[in-house]
RNA sequence: GGUCCCAUCGUCUAAUGGUUAGGACAUCACCCUUUCACGGUGGUAAUAUGGGUUCGAGUCCCGUUGGGAUCACCA
């Protein structure tokens, strides 16, 4: 049985990097009947952000992808959280140090941190890897402080191979042997995450390829524990631009971020499964639904991606179409109360919008003149395609304004049959009595649907009024 | 700097060693049309570079260049 997990700190936001590697996680296990586990890695209390796990919790829910496993809801490998694993780190690493795997270290910070800067670039030799281990154990009888260090004692190359970068050889003397367990008591990375793996069964590590040049440092740690690695899926970073990655310091969109400028959950999590994969066919929408059915993790690319927020916006722009015109409405309903005080048919203008709009911001930008009639120019009456005017304009407005009143049934198509019927008997074309209408009804030269539309959602009365005052800019 | 990794249109990418190097976004043009969208149709646009192997290289090998990662008591 597979299974992965997806173990991030709680440092704050889900960035999209984090949200892909989560749904590459998911989807593996997935894809084959495999459980999907939550770890919260907390072991550095530092850099620990309050209510970041909520958000780790509330946008893996809002994308569906639920876990089997985790700190809220159990299972069988618990706890979940690493700062309550203390005691099994703990454990482990002294009996690594029995192994031979590692050794105890009495340095400070800055003697470690002072050799490193006379040589410049060289490995930290650690004095303390001499010190018999009985006077060491001594010392720490002593209440001496100290650390444990991984002890690197292989030669040669270490070789693993990884499902997307295939064979990878690095120098065992380019490995370091950095702080497993902390003078703190809590482990690093480095030592939590290959404990949790082992003891959780993990059989699939996904994560970003910055770790692949200290892969070869856990693979000796499993190794000296009679451990069974894990099969290791590194995946390439996600980028901003061709130089840097993403990255929420530099106030690049988190997945909230992006839902709150009106993207859908959705369409996110179908835009990123694409940045790196894709299923050798031409589809590109995809649900997690049908995600799970055709993903392959085979099929992940190596070299890095450039997040496309106008290709995201595209997508966007595809689901919102999708969706039928209740739920968009419904999305719809909160911009709406946030930017309108007077009555409007909003049902109406939901459906004008929905072909329009790419991302539900766009509702807000789009409909401004609605709550007020922005104080337009006459010049805007002008349109050589619509051959109009400010004369066209006011005689087609004194026209249609009674033409508009006795309308009786207040809809789109009524309202349409009229105003063409009034261009016909005055010998207009079309467009020379519905521009002006249209500029009189939003003082903008591109709106959401034609005039004829925009009296519907403005309603008879608002109608009118402001072809009056244009009237009135006219005279 | 050492080590590791990466390299197809501007972007995401496809291509058993044999294709006119395909698709999508973006962009441009045209059509549709009461503006704008939506929807149609079409166009511009790529194998970083130099060698090799081969009848044949985007694909395999080597070098070069460019980029990224790593070298924490952070993950």
């Amino acid at each position: 049985m597979i299974r992965t997990r997806f173990a991030p700190s709680p440092t704050g936001y889900m960035h999209i990097g984090n949200l892909r590697t989560a749904l590459y996680e998911y989807l593996i296990a997935k894809s084959q009947n495999g459980r999907f586990i939550l770890r919260i890695e907390d072991t550095d209390q530092k850099r620990y952000v309050e209510g970041a796990t909520d958000i780790i919790y509330s946008t893996l829910k809002r994308v569906g992808m639920n876990w089997d496993e985790g700190p809220d809801i159990g299972g069988d490998f618990g706890p979940y959280v690493q700062s309550q694993r203390k005691n099994i780190y703990t454990e482990y690493a002294h009996k690594l140090v029995e192994l031979g795997g590692a050794h105890y270290c009495f340095c400070s910070q800055t003697e470690a941190d002072e050799q490193k800067d006379e040589e410049q670039n060289i490995k930290f030799q650690d004095p303390c890897k001499l010190i018999p281990l009985d006077e060491a154990k001594k010392r720490i009888a002593a209440g001496e402080p100290y650390v444990i260090r991984q002890t690197i004692r292989k030669k040669g190359t270490s070789v693993f191979k990884d499902v997307v970068y295939g064979e990878i050889e690095i120098d065992y003397d380019e490995l370091d042997e950095g702080v497993l367990l902390k003078s703190d008591g809590m482990p690093t990375y480095n030592f939590a995450n290959v404990v949790d793996d082992h003891l959780m069964e993990i059989t699939h590590v996904v994560r970003g390829n910055e770790y692949i040049s200290s892969t070869p440092k856990y693979n000796l740690i499993y190794e000296d524990f009679g451990w069974e690695p894990p099969v290791y899926v590194h995946v390439p970073q996600v980028m901003k631009d061709a130089q840097h990655k993403l990255s929420k310091r530099n106030g690049d969109a988190s997945f909230q971020d992006l839902v709150a400028k009106g993207y859908l959950p959705e369409a996110i999590l179908n835009y990123i499964a694409l940045l790196g994969w894709n299923p050798g066919t031409e589809q590109e929408i995809f649900s997690l639904e049908e995600l799970k059915q055709v993903f392959s993790m085979e099929r992940l690319n190596k070299s890095p991606a450039i997040f496309d927020i106008a290709k995201l916006t595209w997508m966007n722009g595809c689901y919102i179409r999708a969706l039928s015109p209740q739920d968009f409405h419904k999305l719809a309903i909160p911009y709406y109360e946030k930017a309108f005080t007077h009555p409007l048919n909003l049902e109406f203008l939901s459906t004008v919008l929905q072909p329009r709009v790419e991302t539900l911001a766009d509702i807000v930008t789009q409909t401004d003149f609605l709550e007020k009639l922005p104080d337009y120019d006459v010049s805007l009456f002008q349109n050589k395609k619509m051959k109009t005017d400010e004369a066209i304009a006011k005689a087609s407005l004194e026209k249609a304004l009674p033409v508009i009143s006795a309308v009786e049934e207040w809809s789109n198509e009524a309202l349409f049959v009229a105003l063409k019927q009034l261009a016909e008997t005055e010998g207009l074309k079309n467009g020379q009595v519905l521009y002006p209408v249209r500029i009189a009804l939003s003082g903008k030269e591109t709106t959401p649907g034609g005039a004829t539309e925009l009296a519907v959602i403005l309603g008879k009365d608002e109608t009118l009024n402001r072809i009056k005052q244009a009237l009135a800019k006219l005279a």
